[in-house]
RNA sequence: GCGGAAGUAGCUCAUUUGGUAGAGCGAUAGCCUUCCAAGCUAUAGGUGGCCGGUUCGAGCCCGGUCUUCCGCUCCA
């Protein structure tokens, strides 16, 4: 373990040192776990991204994409639950320093009554939560003697508001109703258009609506370079369903969402599934792919099983009526009619499947060299189809006509993939600077080449290298990044 | 949020008890060489995370703060 979380730590220097991720904001000190992406970085995940909306949108016939706003009208997030169940008042203990949520503590407090003395307390804590009462809601943990569990005193700090969604004013006028907040989760973007898109789009149940984009949590803690960051990027599609089928697609979507990590160079055996005990208040099944980090097991994606309640839920604030008709006919030869659609969701952090990648790609090799001597690298074995430069172009001398031969390879491929020209330093070590960035294909133009027109590819992940046709070049990489 | 550790050049680090900061690698330009980090020359790059205090003098001592990593906690 110990080792892994040093390997952790070169990653991120690495990650840094080459243009992958740095700290926003690091001019100024950087701002707690917010990231931005660089030059490298920014290009590998948006080929993440295209890999997943291609396999979402173009692969299935059924599944079409949308881009939400992040704004939403305020009443989406009282409709969705996050209104209620992403502000709660919490309470900490400081001999303890064990934190609770304050309702939590209060019904655990009141379990230990009699029933009477238990609902009169409820009832003044509800109501002491429905007003904002912070300060009564400590006096009522106190003048109770609720104790922490663990440290058995009664040694609070003040109850504090935490809120995990992000809140701004929309209009220049600051007042309550005008109060907006950054959509926690991207999945409502979706709930509010699925009339639009199912009507527009003349979507047949089951269909599905994917998206990407940005979300937003005021983590209380936020760590773990990308793992937990406070602006994030989920990869999402909903797949609603006729009601009674929703395990079947639970479990299709299960399998398809491993196989689809496996296929852009995940190892089965870093993967794994871990059934949720306690659901949510939405979900009538939920399960996490989780991948083995550097630091341990941590969720990847989500597959939840979403039932009806965000449909209805929003049927129910909006006072709009969200339902299908299926005209396919039941066992007994009736059309099965209007209802509200089930939903089944997969939900992918982009930037945990970047890390993912990263820490599976980034190896440092060492060997012996033909003279005894030892030589070593630093390499990024990140599978071709996503690298974010697939070619490396290199002349072995800047003279001899060699530049311009080069030259006229690169523009024959830049158009078809990413591609990048050097000519500078020895080739061994411009070698080296493609391992170090993930180029998975080097081509090598030199005097031979004027004869003969062949050219040395160089393989990133063997450093074994071949001659071929010049005119191969942009087919053979072309090939092996698909 | 609590506890622990850390922050010196792009990276990895040095700078013995307080006396105005160095190396290796890397980068840039040029020469030479030419198939796996070669050589030579030159150049750039740090107000020691930031603010304050003690001191004749602080990278070093003290306080605060920001950021990161680790453990706990949290994660609808």
């Amino acid at each position: 373990m110990a080792n892994e979380i040093n390997n952790f730590q070169e990653i991120i220097s690495h990650c840094k040192e080459y243009g992958y991720i740095f700290q926003s904001s690091e001019l100024y000190d950087g701002l707690s776990a917010v990231y931005d992406y660089g030059q490298m970085g920014a290009q590998l995940k948006k080929n993440l991204r295209d890999e997943w909306w291609k396999s979402m949108t173009q692969m299935h016939d059924n599944i079409v994409g949308i881009d939400a706003a992040i704004f939403m009208h305020p009443t989406v997030w009282k409709a969705s639950g996050h209104v209620d169940n992403f502000s709660d008042p919490m309470i900490d203990n400081k001999d303890s320093n064990k934190r609770y949520r304050v309702d939590h503590l209060i019904e655990a407090h009141v379990a230990t009554l009699e029933k009477e003395a238990g609902e009169t307390m409820i009832a003044e804590m509800d109501q002491l939560l429905a007003a904002d009462d912070l300060a009564g809601l400590k006096t009522l943990i106190e003048t109770n003697k609720i104790k922490c569990n663990i440290s058995k005193t009664c040694n609070w700090t003040d109850v504090r508001q935490f809120n995990l969604m992000f809140s701004t004013q929309i209009g220049s006028v600051a007042e309550e109703a005008d109060t907006i907040y950054l959509r926690p989760e991207t999945a409502q973007g979706i709930f509010v258009n699925f009339l639009n898109v199912q009507k527009t789009g003349r979507m047949k149940i089951p269909f599905g609506i994917a998206q990407t984009g940005k979300a937003f949590r005021n983590e209380i803690v936020a760590r773990q370079f990308i793992f937990r960051m406070r602006e994030f990027e989920q990869m999402e599609m909903q797949f609603f369903v006729r009601p009674g089928t929703q395990m079947e697609w639970y479990n299709y979507w299960k399998d398809a969402r491993k196989k689809w990590h496996e296929s852009i160079g995940i190892p089965a055996e870093k993967l794994r599934f871990h059934d949720h005990v306690k659901l949510a208040h939405y979900a009538d099944a939920a399960l996490d792919i989780e991948f083995e980090f550097p630091f341990g097991w941590k969720e990847l994606e989500g597959i939840h099983s979403r039932t009806d309640f965000d449909l209805t839920q929003h049927a129910k604030f909006s006072k709009k009526k969200i339902q299908y008709f299926d005209n396919d006919l039941n066992a007994e030869g009736k059309a099965y009619g209007n209802y509200t659609p089930f939903v089944v969701e997969t939900s992918v952090g982009l930037d945990r499947l970047f890390l993912t990648v990263i820490s599976l790609a980034y190896q440092e090799e060492k060997w012996n060299k033909e003279d005894g001597t030892e030589d070593s690298r630093v390499v990024l074995k990140i599978p071709a189809k996503i690298a974010p430069t697939k070619l490396a172009i290199l002349p072995l001398l800047k003279k001899d006509g060699l530049p311009e031969i080069a030259t006229a390879l690169l523009n024959e491929c830049k158009p078809h993939f990413h591609c990048f020209y050097e000519e500078k330093d020895a080739i061994g070590k411009r070698y080296r600077r493609m391992d170090a960035i993930g180029t998975p294909f080097c081509v090598t133009i030199d005097h031979q080449t004027k004869e003969d027109n062949t050219v040395t590819i160089r393989y990133r992940d063997t450093m074994t290298q071949e001659r071929i046709p010049l005119s191969e070049v942009k087919n053979i990489v072309a090939k092996g990044c698909m």
